[in-house]
DNA sequence: TGCCACAGGGAACTGAGTGTCCTCCTGTGG
DNA sequence: CCACAGGAGGACACTCAGTTCCCTGTGGCA
């Protein structure tokens, strides 16, 4: 029944546009009555992001029940994976519903919130993890941002291409780029740590210079 | 008329919450009509927001007459205060409208797509200025969702401590934090002179040799 | 005085979403 | 074979956001 009030909606959406097919349009083709329609579905918006619900569901267990000895950012960038590949297991229904929502302005805020909830359920899964650090909580939330941004990238090239290129290796350097702009330094690697640390800069000298002479000068050892 | 319209409508909300109120609630109360109220905002949520289209429209401008010799992350980040500094404006209505977005969800998808506009704004200024890196657009999209993430970090935890700590301080705070992540790696090797000289002793070394190397590094300059 | 442009109001309409009640279908026990 | 309980689905009416069309007052202009 679900699926075939989406089928529905989907041919009648494709046919002559989301906003001018009414939920009483769907429901008479699909054969059912109008308050079924709103039973499967909350919203008339819904019915085009049907397995949204379920991918989130996968996507929290999986951030859940991740051992307290993983490194978080690469959990996360292993757990944007699960969404992309959502959208991989059906080519042609990501890629219709990806024109639908470029040019229906509701249903780009619909996506937005979507997004939004999975960007907050990594953002809450590395707040846990870096709450030792410094600043926990911002850092946790930029680097939530900066992987749904390079999820939202690659999946969008690949949707712009009619699902036709790797969307896994896509996603995959685009993970790499985040990865190394928030690499830690790692400092407790090695048995004989440095411990001191000074740097003297001329004023006016960018910080990614002092930044690099602190990374340079702690990959020596 | 239109501050009429918000003032009335605000007053409604914060005595009997956003969804019990309706638009005639709103236009009697203001004393106009109801056709009116539509035509200064084009939905009810509208009302909630008064003042981001203009913001918007500063910020986009700001974007848009910047050399382009600037440098383009620093102007991104420059771009956001300004968007803070809409906020710190009206500090006790910010506070306000923020209790209101936490708790009603139609709020908060509404502002999804406005902060999403902002992100937009940030991200196409930056494709245009990293066309010629390698990964431009995956930079400038990652940089862009980055530098709005510490944006609503520093404006959330300003608006939970209803409006009483420094935003601009903490925006900065993070927005450093973004911009160190994302330093140019300077592929070329210049030949200037040292501008940072970086000392590292293992534990033990006495302290008359540190001391020497910053005063000899300072006597450089 | 006649004309026009325009800001605002009023009434009716469309469509999304909800609440209520009814119906049918199915499985179970006598 | 029948009675009945329970749940899925349908019919209907209602609220409210948003739109369309038309009306009215007002002020400028020839």
């Amino acid at each position: 029944m679900r699926d075939a009030l989406v089928a529905a909606a989907f041919h009648l959406f494709l046919e002559r546009g989301y906003e001018q097919t009414t939920v009483d349009d769907i429901v008479a083709l699909a054969g059912v009555g109008r308050r079924s329609f709103f039973r499967y579905f909350p919203s008339k918006e819904d019915v085009v992001f049907p397995d949204h619900e379920r991918c989130l569901a996968d996507m929290t267990a999986f951030l859940a029940d991740s051992g307290d000895d993983d490194e978080p950012v690469q959990r996360v960038c292993d757990a944007v994976r699960i969404v992309l590949r959502m959208y991989t297991e059906n080519p042609t229904f990501s890629v219709q519903r990806y024109r639908l929502t470029k040019k229906v302005p509701g249903l780009r805020a619909y996506e937005l919130s979507v997004v939004w909830r999975y960007e907050r359920a990594f953002a809450d899964h590395l707040r846990g993890r870096l709450a030792s650090r410094p600043d926990g909580t911002l850092q946790a939330d930029v680097i939530a941002a900066a992987v749904a941004a390079a999820h939202n990238n690659a999946l969008r090239s690949w949707l712009r291409s009619d699902g036709q290129g790797d969307a896994s290796a896509a996603l995959d350097h685009a993970l790499g780029y985040v990865q190394q702009a928030f690499a830690t330094p790692p400092a407790p690697d090695d048995e004989e740590p440095e411990d001191v640390v000074v740097v003297v800069s001329r004023r006016g000298a960018p910080l990614w210079r002092v930044v690099q002479e602190i990374e340079s000068a702690l990959e020596q050892n």
